[in-house]
DNA sequence: ATGTTTATTATTTTT
DNA sequence: TAATAAACAT
């Protein structure tokens, strides 16, 4: 391996430091993942270290899968023993092969955001909380954060300073109950749980500590307190630390992830190497200067400076657009025109946004134009209702003491099990600290044994014991076959299809995303039973990725900021370029928020290779209502002359009749109008946001100003009733006026 | 007990 | 706007 020619003297540095802990800062397309493959076949190759004494932490499921497979190409065939993963799948790895000694059933089940929502309304109103006046999204949240920083339910009481944090503290022991009773995990636990097996067993401490000489933590920025502690735990043996990770990019706080990691490692590991990339392989000159000046704005960083030997490339094109259907319009036009006239293709461009819900605008332009894209993650796959109503039926079977899965399935499709009934079921079980399922099995025993009876209809104790009798079936039948033929059984057996295709008029598109999940269980066909479906189950819960599921080759990404964080293309969009957006309005109080505001529109600049489209909307609508917003203020730290109006005439219309517009311009009408367009004439007399003053309309603002045949196009915001208005420079009676 | 209609309400990012 | 809960009718 002559990695002399493969990498740049630091990139070498890091990738040999490997005795004692090291600190690598690197900057966005610094070639950060090389570092890390590198390194580890390294290790492998040059150092001679069993791949299965080293463990590799990344931030995403997907990440892993890539790493993994660069280091089977430079090494050559596949490192099945490299330990590598995200956290949450690496601690679900060793809970279960340590089970005993955590106290935990090696069958436990791992709870998602949902799984956590239903428990926390549980825990609301076993605790009699009012749950219209706390939701219990924000208690969920607030029990995750306290948990990620490895804060039990005593050590809250200690905390709790207001009437919420009482609140919390309530319900958070009951929920922790809950949990328990269920044998289940959410995500924190998954950590906590780790620290707590590694922290209070010593026995089982030096058996993981031994066993791992040499660990890495990739996104370092973005771990939180009890991932950083699993991680030292681990290390604390070898001390072969390695974290990688970027300040500038750390854009997950809101899941406590607290980039103050990076200094408690320099004090937990005095001496330890710290080395820096900062050249950059990715993008433009033109690129890495603009989010150099927006990143630079803020206060709380470290000092460095990306640098890059690409040559400039073309201006950033700053957009404004009417709104958000002809931001979209905009950005498919150039998507197309990119594509049909400067050679890159449709799987070159990606659109960013902040939030999921911008996706839809851009998304309907896409399916007008008749353009390929797809869209990352917003429905995810596993949130579906059908997807999670068969995965359910799936996860009873698996562990039917998983009161919450149970409960979502009991009654559908309808087996006569209303809500009365499972009020007075459930009231009976907690009395006896029993699952649901314990007690529906109660049930059937002589009185002697079931006690004091729950009140209950005889058909409700019918339909009860015939779903119990369901259950077994389903049981009988997981453990002589595998997840794929179990899915079969449950859409058969439980009368779900039947349900399903009879319920809407789409249940046909749900049947498909059930069978759907069923390719995914063939994947673990070739385990046997019970196994089968552990491994299946495990899959779904920590690949909350949808990454794998129905991607386009050859198709324009659509993605959340936050989601392409690690990516990179050669054309990037960042759409909705305005204040309340990105920044989001919930980030305007606080400086720090508003500082990682920033750093992610830092990550989203920095995804480009070589063209960079910043678009805004003058006016959006946002959950019905229209607002008219200002342009983001990190625009504003983009340097002028680093940016370009667009270079072709945008198609527009006047008024706001999207409809109309759209239909006008599909298919062979856009085409034309694209091909009539005229070379640009002359400098743009007016700068979008200008001040303006018209002898009839008042006082407006300009939105932009373009090329229109040998004139010029001006769109005008006017104050009052006037509106917009698309008028000609030559003939308009406009005049500037001073801010 | 279940399906239908109306009212309400909350809108960021996700392993 | 859209998803969910509550109220209502069957």
């Amino acid at each position: 391996m002559e990695l002399s020619t493969l990498l740049n003297p630091s990139q070498i540095e890091a990738v040999q430091a490997v005795d004692g802990p090291v600190l690598v800062v690197a900057g966005p397309g610094s070639g950060k993942t090389r570092v890390i493959v590198y390194r580890i076949a390294y290790l492998v190759r040059t150092c001679g270290v069993r791949p299965s004494r080293i463990m590799a932490v990344t931030f995403t499921n997907k990440a892993a899968r890539e790493m993994r497979d660069r280091i089977d190409q430079v090494l050559g065939g596949a490192q099945q023993n490299l330990t590598m993963g995200t956290f949450h799948a690496i601690g679900a790895r060793l809970l279960r092969t340590y089970a005993d000694s955590a106290g935990l059933d090696p069958n436990f089940v791992i709870y998602d955001a949902d799984d956590q929502t239903q428990v926390v309304k549980r825990s609301l109103e076993d605790a009699g909380v009012d749950h219209k006046k706390f939701s219990p999204n924000a208690v969920k949240h607030a029990i995750s954060a306290a948990k990620s920083q490895m804060v039990t339910p005593a050590e809250f009481a200690g905390r709790k300073s207001n009437y919420f944090d009482e609140i919390v503290h309530r319900v958070y022991d009951r929920y922790e109950a809950v949990l328990e009773q269920s044998h289940a995990l959410d995500f924190d636990d998954l950590i906590v749980r780790v620290v707590r097996l590694l922290e209070g067993n010593a026995e089982v401490r030096e058996r993981v500590q031994d066993r791992y000489v040499h660990v890495l933590v990739d996104e370092f920025q973005d771990t939180n307190a009890a991932q950083y502690r699993m991680a030292r735990l681990i290390a604390e043996k070898h001390r072969n630390l390695c974290v990688v990770g970027d300040p500038d990019q750390a854009i997950y706080s809101w899941r406590q992830a607290d980039v103050a990691n990076i200094l408690n490692f320099e004090k937990d590991f005095p001496g330890a190497r710290v080395i820096h990339l900062e050249q950059n392989y990715r993008s433009t000159g033109t690129i890495i200067k603009a989010a150099d000046k927006v990143i630079a704005v803020n206060r709380n960083r470290p000092q460095r400076k990306l640098w890059t030997e690409n040559s400039d490339g073309l201006p950033i094109i700053v957009h404004d657009a009417l709104n958000e259907q002809d931001e979209a319009l905009f950005i498919v036009n150039e998507v197309d025109r990119l594509v049909k006239r400067e050679g890159f293709k449709h799987g070159d461009c990606a659109v960013l946004y902040r939030t999921n819900a911008q996706s839809r605008a851009v998304e309907e332009a896409f399916v007008r134009y008749g353009l390929p894209y797809h869209l990352v993650g917003a429905t995810r796959f596993y949130e579906r209702r059908e997807v999670k109503d068969v995965l359910a039926y799936l996860r009873v079977t698996y562990n039917p003491y998983d009161d919450v899965n149970l409960l979502r399935i009991v009654n559908v499709p309808s087996r006569g099990i209303g809500q009365k009934s499972l009020d007075e079921l459930a009231r009976w079980a907690n009395r006896r600290s029993l699952p649901l399922y314990a007690a529906i099995q109660l049930l059937g025993e002589p009185p002697e044994q079931r006690g004091e009876g729950p009140d209950l209809g005889q058909r409700a104790e019918k339909a009860l014991a015939g779903f119990l009798e369901l259950i077994r079936g389903l049981e009988a039948e997981a453990k002589g076959s595998n997840a794929a033929d179990l899915i079969k059984r449950v859409l058969a057996e439980t009368g779900y299809r039947d349900y399903l295709l009879a319920s809407d008029d789409d249940g046909e598109d749900r049947l498909e995303n059930v069978m759907e999940l069923r390719t995914v269980a063939e994947e673990f066909s070739h385990l046997r039973g019970m196994d089968s479906l552990a491994a299946l189950l495990e899959q779904v819960a920590l690949v909350a990725d949808s990454d794998n599921v129905g991607e386009k080759p050859n198709s324009t990404t659509l993605i959340t900021l936050h989601q392409a964080k690690g990516l990179e293309y050669p054309v990037v969009f960042i759409a909705g370029m305005e204040e309340g957006l990105l920044p989001h309005a919930r980030s305007m109080e606080d400086a720090a928020q508003m500082e990682e505001e920033r750093r992610l529109c830092y990550v989203g600049m920095t995804r480009a290779q070589q063209r960079l489209y910043l678009v805004r909307a003058y006016r959006r609508a946002a959950m019905g209502m229209r607002s008219a917003n200002e342009p983001s203020r990190f625009l504003r730290d983009v340097p002028p002359e680093l940016t370009a109006l667009p270079q072709r005439k945008r198609v527009q219309a006047a008024g706001f009749q999207p409809e109309m517009r759209m239909a006008a311009m599909s298919g062979a009408a856009a085409r034309d109008r694209e091909a009539a367009s005229v070379a640009p004439a002359g400098p743009p007399a007016y700068k979008a946001g200008e001040r303006v003053k018209h002898g009839t309309f008042g006082e407006g603002v300009v939105i932009t100003c373009h090329p229109s045949g040998s004139d010029q196009e001006v769109t005008v915001a006017f104050r009052g009733t006037a509106g917009v208005k698309k008028l000609l420079l030559s003939f308009a009676p406009l005049e500037r006026v001073q801010a």
